[in-house]
DNA sequence: TATGAATGAGTGTTCATTCAT
DNA sequence: TATGAATGAACACTCATTCAT
């Protein structure tokens, strides 16, 4: 008799699950292109074969890493969108950007990387737009209410320093003080 | 009548710089990885086992590209290593920045995809030290100066904003504002 | 209450008959190769691995197919064995011929496939001699009494037409005028 | 000091061919499918990528083999377009066709093949029109002058039975009085 | 009886690199 | 100096078949 469909299920998603963790790493440690199939079905303890059982091709896998990514990062940064937030949500939501920088180190690595490829650019830069649009606009706002001169500009600028900083700081974290970083941007993004 | 050993390495060096700009710029457009020896091979107008007495691999040829790309940076933004840069100088200095992203654009390109392919990273690290740390000595220097708190801090984020605003803008320049970063970015910093 | 012996063996035959319909339909379609029994078993609405419950391995249902298709053949071309054919049942003959291709057709493709993939000839030269035989038998009967100079190579040419007919018609079956064809053969062989 | 052009493209034609025949040899003894470039380029003693120097792909090899083959056919079997055959020259014309079914054996096998493999079966059909409408017209032309009714399906019944005749002496060639029957076809069709 | 997860050998194809000329 | 034919290891992907449930 053979399992219920609720059984065949759960296998599927926690293999799936499997894949996308050591996909990601791999993706993330040897960049999309170096990190092959084989290596991945390895990492992953299952044959080439079954990867395709799951993920119609790599760059099926690849997108749905970046569902995966982008969803819990939407999730745990969650973006209010009634405006008028104040210095603490300010605040707060640097400190979440900063705490996401380190517990999502792959997908991060992932994303910088993918954002550079060209063949890939297109799939990363739509999925990335949902998140990172509401985020600037509600830069834009704070920085309105602040009375800014172009609010907008300075949110652009805003946004590519954090950009940068997860950056820099992605790609030799050892030798970047984090921590001072951050405490320096709060002060001087809100502390006056 | 036989050319003399000068003319040969003219003829060697000019040779070689054909190849580094067609593999420059197919490293940009297509990434690393994806710009294979025959398409380079192909517009430069070589054979693909020519390009084997010029470089002793595809690696040694991105190496080269590096190479010369950071010496024509260091040149056209030579660091003024005597301290005590005035304000228009830094000014200067940003204004070089942003001349350089638009001159150099496939090279900045490449750099930032290098950066992120591990296997390569180490590759451009080194090279680009040589280049980096002084920027962020001489920006240390001004902010000391300047009184910025924590001025270590202040350089490394200022470095990481260069750093993201290069990277957004070359990764979708049609729709990043670069002339209003600059703007803004030479006001918040220098005009006060 | 259980099922009888019978019921389970009426419910396998049905299965299996399933399985066979789904099967030729796809061969036919897209060739022995290039259907594979993923799609097989979707089309039949059953599971990859219930498929080998009922047919040993791909090849096994082939044989199946064919098994079940000579049979059929067979039956609707009742080969009169004892001798003496009329005109009359010649042509009858030569119009079950025309109706069978229509009728089964996705098998006669099938058919036509299979003879020419070397591996596979031999599995279906096999089955088609018994069908084929007698009726090689029956024409040169027929024309032996029609006092045809060497009837059995007239018969040999008579089945290599039928042959030539239906590959024409059923590879091309919109552009081939099969009812005028079947007219000027009866008129051609025998209404005169 | 490389090689002349000239030298190259001897090179490269004379080991295009040598892949040709080995596999139109082993296309016409597997079917396309089943044969693989690696069997290919172990029979042609040569490495699998070099296979891609000479053909893009495997469908490129196959339709360069079908190019390479019809115009052969089309040369050694040249219509009279000029209307008016006499009777021999049709006799001509059928001496042509079995000798050619022996000649290129490997490339009418392949031919009968490839038109009963839906996914090829375009493929080949466009490049045998080219060689098969004229001798339809011809086919006609000939049956019109000898006073035959409805001509056209006359010269469509001769292609067909050609057909046939080819189809099952390929397949099984030993069995097929290959002799006896083109004697028949010739008394059959023109002796009276 | 029935499921579909799992395997592994196979496919066509690409590409950095070597080498005879 | 210069060519491009040649290689071989790697790649993404497919599929008949097995097997625990």
């Amino acid at each position: 008799m053979p399992r219920t469909p609720e059984q065949y299920e759960e296998i599927r998603s926690e293999k799936k699950q499997i894949i996308i963790d050591a996909a990601l790493s791999l993706f993330a440690e040897k960049g999309y292109h170096s990190a092959s199939i084989s290596m991945i079905a390895k990492k992953a303890n299952i044959s080439k074969g079954l990867m395709y059982n799951y993920f119609e091709s790599k760059e099926a896998l690849l997108s749905a890493i970046l569902d995966h990514g982008f969803k819990q990062i939407l999730y745990s940064f969650d973006i209010n969108k009634d405006n008028n937030i104040s210095d603490e949500e300010f605040e707060h939501y640097i400190n979440s950007m900063f705490t996401m920088l380190n517990e999502n180190n792959s997908f991060w690595k992932l994303y910088f990387s993918l954002f550079v490829q060209p063949s890939l650019q297109e799939l990363v830069a739509q999925k990335m737009m949902e998140w990172y649009m509401p985020l600037l606009a509600m830069l834009k706002d704070y920085f309105e209410r602040k009375c800014v001169d172009d609010p907008e500009t300075e949110a652009l600028i805003f946004g590519s320093l954090l950009d940068g900083i997860g950056f820099n700081y992605l790609m030799a974290p050892s030798l970047y003080p984090i921590e001072k970083v951050k405490k320096q941007l709060i002060n001087k993004y809100i502390k006056r």
